[in-house]
DNA sequence: CTGAATCCCTGCCGATACTG
DNA sequence: CAGTATCGGCAGGGATTCAG
């Protein structure tokens, strides 16, 4: 039973039928995937194709090493990469997409449209002086 | 000039070719309207219509005043949410989606649909005792 | 009813330095 | 090359109290 009329387009089913942030709504979860700074840009890096901890700092310059590696870390725990230590002098680490991370194409895609529909921002609330 | 093969899909033009999280990234812009906890709560409730404060209190029982006041005060500025005082006795006041609010059902329908395919997370790792 | 004002605590993330 | 260790600042957000 439910009091309130739920849009079955926003909310197909009970996993959304939520009235606060429970951390298994699918809402939620795609959040926590992208959650933290430069992690959309990290998976934009990686959906071309696996890359070493040093690609990726080449390729993202003022990401310093620790957060790329908490970002990994994280990205690792959700199964959305996978990291895999090439042996060799000196060693290198490869960071490949799962098929899960794969997954959050369409939504980083979705994030970039809404984002351009959504800009600019009209300026009548600005103060210039 | 770019040393990096830019996939057009992820990144159609040049706001999305950025090597940091610039606020003007369309996927930046996408991001901070949906930032904040609760925030996609109160996104969700508005889409159906408008509501007052106490309407929203009602349907998020576990929100406070506090942080729905930030949430909607963040919304307004971003012009994503438009507030209309209603004279009377007692106050009320109705909050309502704009246009540009509107524009965020896709990426909410996108984020439900995403977070969908990627639960549930295998527990290989997981440490049960 | 609709907030504003405080307080405080926690977690993020950036900088720096160090290691196998 | 690929990280770890440590520290500190700051902002997010919850609880509580007060006000128009």
């Amino acid at each position: 039973m439910t009091d309130v009329d739920w849009d079955d387009e926003l909310v197909p089913d009970d996993g959304g039928r939520t009235r606060a942030p429970e951390p298994d709504c699918p809402v939620e979860v795609a959040l926590a995937a992208i959650s933290g700074r430069w992690t959309t840009l990290v998976l934009r890096e990686l959906m071309s194709g696996p890359l070493s901890f040093g690609e990726l700092r080449h390729r993202l310059p003022s990401l310093s090493a620790k957060v790329l590696t908490d970002r990994l870390r994280e990205l690792e725990a959700r199964e959305l990469v996978e990291r895999q230590t090439l042996r060799g002098f000196p060693v290198r680490t490869s960071y490949d997409l799962t098929p899960r991370g794969r997954a959050l194409r369409p939504l980083l895609i979705e994030l970039y449209r809404t984002g351009n529909t959504l800009t600019p921002l009209s300026n009548i609330h600005s103060n210039t002086r």
